[in-house]
Parts: structure tokens; sequence; C-alpha cells
RNA sequence: GGCGCCGUAGCCAAGUGGUAAGGCAGAGGUCUGCAAAACCUCCAUUCGGCGGUUCGAAUCCGCCCGGCGCCUCCA
């Protein structure tokens, strides 16, 4: 099967094709930098990562952009509370966001935009919807789109406008608006906007832009009227996503997405996890509490992106251990005894077998699940190869394997990330293999009390030794 | 009310018509000075329940039971 995507516009599997052959321009919706962001946040930011990792491991030419968004309701809140502007206080948020990318492993994109550097295309934007007959001044200087003139709107969430009803569930306190279905598009500047250095100038007076507008004018800015794909939650289908379209395609006339993505929220403990119930957790407080990245990024990996994931503490104990056999695995297969005229194994063969099996789980919809799956049988296939040649390998069989790992890893990034996390300085790894050689000279003495308190010590500073035919190894274990 | 998802072993999770991947946990064994690592064997005759279609169903259809998401700031 060819590399497929569910496409959430048709609600169907369908196989990819970028508007350019080999080029992909994609589009994830980022965080917006009002608070510290948590766990829930990087199963989103991981399947980005994943599809970013993949789309190159496949050979496509990527051009990657997520936004921050700096300017809306709650990032005027939190300036206003802490007496800054919104530059000055989505600052930290953005810096914490960024790091908590890099220590998941996620690779960094091409470009993270920020609202605030695009107010100018912004006002353009809405001039340009103006002039169009899509966008109309409310009484109180706001800009809004205006849903009746764009037909076309609902087909993403497949909501139907008609159904759309004020009161309970829909901002009223907007009034102005023509209809109370439509968005904001530019929003009238308040005192406390100015307060927060949240307003500019535009024909229709001070204000700032609407939310849903800031992604349509930064994504078609840095990528082009026609995305290839288009990222985010799935609780932005509606009306973030929506609205994206009714704005981008109000004004281009051109299909704004061709593949739209949406990944499922995660659970945490089996809860919905959210700051009003208190049960959030950062990236910051698993690291604290002593978990491997590389564990987070095992655990969200287990679940493909549109399936329920429940992340659990119980869980990442079990990640912790699968990374450990994976780190424990490369470690063996790399330090396989070659011998030229050895026999032929079957790694060669198992290890296209893997990368097939590897391949076809991704390819249908980022099934990362079926593509860990795929690594472990050929851990478990290549360890019992290894076991039966006991005299070396041909190194040319050694080298398929070592390939074949290290290319599933270029899309999973956990021994990458696990083998940084576990790095030692010279003058350390020099020690150990002094208390390595003392350890040798000790059980040559049959002394194995000396032996013995040597692997101890060294495993009370979290590094285990193991014996084997070709000598001593060692590890860190987290 | 509208749109949509899920229910597979103790826990997590693939598989969407051809006879149940993988990870963690558990039991026994091999190897080892002892370990560690690794390997071997075992661990769901069965996929929420009941019907139906089919030579054949976890996979398709119907009904029922249970859990959940979005429609409102939210990744």
């Amino acid at each position: 099967m060819p590399l497929s995507f569910y496409n959430t516009l048709t609600r169907r599997l369908e196989e990819f094709q970028p508007s350019e052959p080999g080029k992909v321009r994609v589009y994830g919706c980022g965080p917006t930098i009002y608070d510290y962001p948590h766990i829930g946040n990087f199963r989103t930011f991981m399947v980005f990562d994943l599809l970013h990792r993949y789309l190159e491991w496949s050979g496509y030419d990527v051009r990657f952009v997520t936004n921050l968004t700096d300017v809306d309701d709650k990032t005027i809140k939190g300036a206003l509370k802490e007496g800054t502007t919104i530059r000055e206080y989505t600052e930290p948020f953005g810096v914490a966001f960024l790091a908590d990318l890099h220590t998941l492993g996620i690779k960094p994109v091409d470009l993270y935009p920020r609202a605030t550097d695009y107010v100018g295309a912004m006002v353009d934007f809405v001039g340009e919807l103006e002039e169009k007959g899509l966008a109309y001044q409310a009484e109180d200087g706001s800009m809004y789109f205006s849903i009746a003139a764009f037909p076309d709107y609902g087909k993403l969430s497949r909501i139907d406008p008609e159904a759309i009803r004020p009161g309970a569930r829909v901002d009223v306190d907007s009034y102005g608006k023509e209809d109370v279905r439509d968005f904001a598009l530019w929003k009238a500047a308040k005192e406390e906007d100015e307060e927060a250095g949240a307003a500019w100038d535009s024909p229709w007076g001070r204000g700032r832009p609407g939310w849903h507008l800031e992604c349509s004018v930064m994504s078609i800015a840095e990528l082009g009227e026609t995305l290839d794909i288009h990222l985010g939650g799935e609780d932005l289908i509606f009306p973030h996503h929506e609205d994206e379209i009714a704005q981008s395609e109000g004004v281009t006339g051109k299909p704004f997405v061709l593949y739209w993505m949406h990944v499922k929220h995660l659970l945490l403990e089996g809860q919905k996890m959210s700051k009003s119930a208190g049960n959030t957790v950062s990236v910051g407080d698993l690291i604290h509490r002593g978990f491997d990245p590389a564990a987070i990024r095992h655990q969200l990996l287990t679940a493909q992106y549109r399936r329920e994931l429940n992340f659990t503490m119980e869980g990442l104990e079990a990640s912790s251990k699968a990374v450990q056999r994976l780190l424990d695995f490369q470690a063996r297969l790399k330090s396989a005894p070659e011998r030229g005229d050895a026999p032929p194994t079957r790694i060669p063969g198992l290890a296209q077998d893997a990368l097939a099996r590897f391949q076809a789980g991704l390819d249908d919809d980022l099934n990362s699940a079926e593509a860990l799956g795929a690594l472990f049988i050929f851990l478990n296939e290549v360890n019992a190869e290894l076991d039966r040649s006991g005299g070396g390998i041909p190194p040319e069989d050694r080298a398929r394997g070592v390939e074949a790992l290290e290319s599933m890893d270029r899309v999973l990034g956990l021994l990458e990330l696990a083998n940084a996390a576990r790095a030692v300085d010279h003058a350390t790894e020099e020690w150990i293999q002094e208390q390595i050689k003392l350890r040798k000279e000790a059980r040559e003495a049959r002394d194995f009390a000396a032996a013995d308190a040597i692997r101890d010590a060294l495993s009370a500073k979290g590094i285990v030794l193991e014996d084997s035919a070709e000598g001593t190894r060692w590890k860190v274990v987290k």
C-alpha cells in the first residue's frame, strides 16, 4: 500500500500525493503560549515529529512550519495580570515549549512563526476578504467573517451552519454581528489590549487579529496558498480549522489544504487532562521523577495517533524497559564478533523483512504501533541468530543489521535520544575501564568477593556490567 | 439534540474477511563463579453481548450493553 493518510476533510484513508511531486509543505498548529505545556500537548507534537521524520525518511523534501500563538484572549489576560505586555509574558512559555521539544527528541521544524510578527499581513488579508464581500465591520469596529457568503462553510467539521445555535454554546457577548455564527477576523482594541501591547493600527482602527486568522495568514505566507498537509489536535477541527478554510479559500479561491490530519487527545491515568481538574503533568515533572525522555517518547508512540492513548506511570515503566531492551540490542549487535569466513546468517533477510513491515505500518496512516512491532520482531529474531552463531558473523551481515536498526530509529528517535541521555565524559569512561580491569584481575584470581564489590559499586552509580565471551560490556541504566 | 470514536490476555496495543503481531508483567528451563544480557518453552480455542451474511468473521450488517471525544478556552 502506498503512503496514505486519513483525511478529516473526506473522512477517508487517501493515498498521499503532494501538489508538487517529491515536495511536501506541512503546517501544524502549535501551542498558544499562555502557560507551560503539559504532556497532552506533546502527544500532538510527537505526531508532528513522526510525520516530519517519516516524510523525510520516505525521501520527500519537506518544509514544516509550526506556529506559536502569542496574541489571543489568554495571553492578554495573563499579561495584564502580570502588568506586562504579551511579548514579555509569552516569552518564557515559548522558551519552555521549545526546550521540552528538545528534551523529547522532537526535531526542530523549519520555522516557528509568532502571530505578532505577521500583523501587517493579517491586516492585508482582512482587507482582501472585505473587498470580496466576505467580511464586514460591526458597530464596535470589529471585522467579522460572513458565513452566509461562504457556502462551503462546515465542510471540514460537517457541522451544519444552520445548526449552530446562539445562547449557551455560542459567545453572545460579541454583539454587533450580522449573524451570531460569524467569527471575528479583527477585534477592535479595548483598553486592556492597548495596555498589554496587543493593539495595532488598521484601516478599521486600532485592534488585534482574530485567533483563526493568524494561522491562515502565517501558513499562506510561509508555505503558499495550498498546503499539502495541515495538522492539529482534534479539538481544532471546529471552529478553528473550519474558519481557516473559510478565510483562506475565501481570499485565494483555491483549495487551502489537501490533507487535514487531527491527533486524538491523550488520557492521563484514564482521565481527561485539564487545568481545571488539576491533573496536568509536564515533561519536566516526569523527568524529575527519573523517567527517561526516551521512555516518554516510546509511550507516546505506542498507539496510532487517531486512537485513544492512555498515558500512565505504569505504562512509562513498561516503556522504560522496552527502551532498555532496544539499547541492549543495539550494543550487542554493534559489538557482535565478526568473522570473514563465518557462514551467512539470516540477518540480511530479517533486516529486509523488518524494514518492509516497518514501512508498511507507517505508510498506513502513521501506524507507529505496527512499526514498533516490526522493530521488536527484528530484535527477537536477530538476538536468536546471534545466539546461534557463537563464533562470529560475516561483517556484511552485521553491517546490514545495524543499518536496518538505525534506519528505523531515524523515524522513531528512541535510540538516539536514549543514547544521548546516557553519554558519559571521557574521564568517567576511563575510570569505568579501570574498574573493569581491576575486576577482571580479581576474577582471574578467583577473588569473587572483591570482583562483586567492584560491580556493586559501579551499579550504585547506575553503571551495569555484563560479561560475555568477548569480554565485559558496561552500560548506563536510567 | 448534531457530528464522531472506542470496547482484543493481568496492564498497554497491532490486526478490518482466511483462522489472534509486539511491549510490560508472570511460570519453567539453558547459559553464568554469581549476576546481567540473551535464547528456548508456556501464558486469549478467542476478540463487550446476542443475532445475521459467508465455505470461512475480532474483522461485514442489525440490535443491545459499556466507555469516550467534539459541538465552549483547550494539543
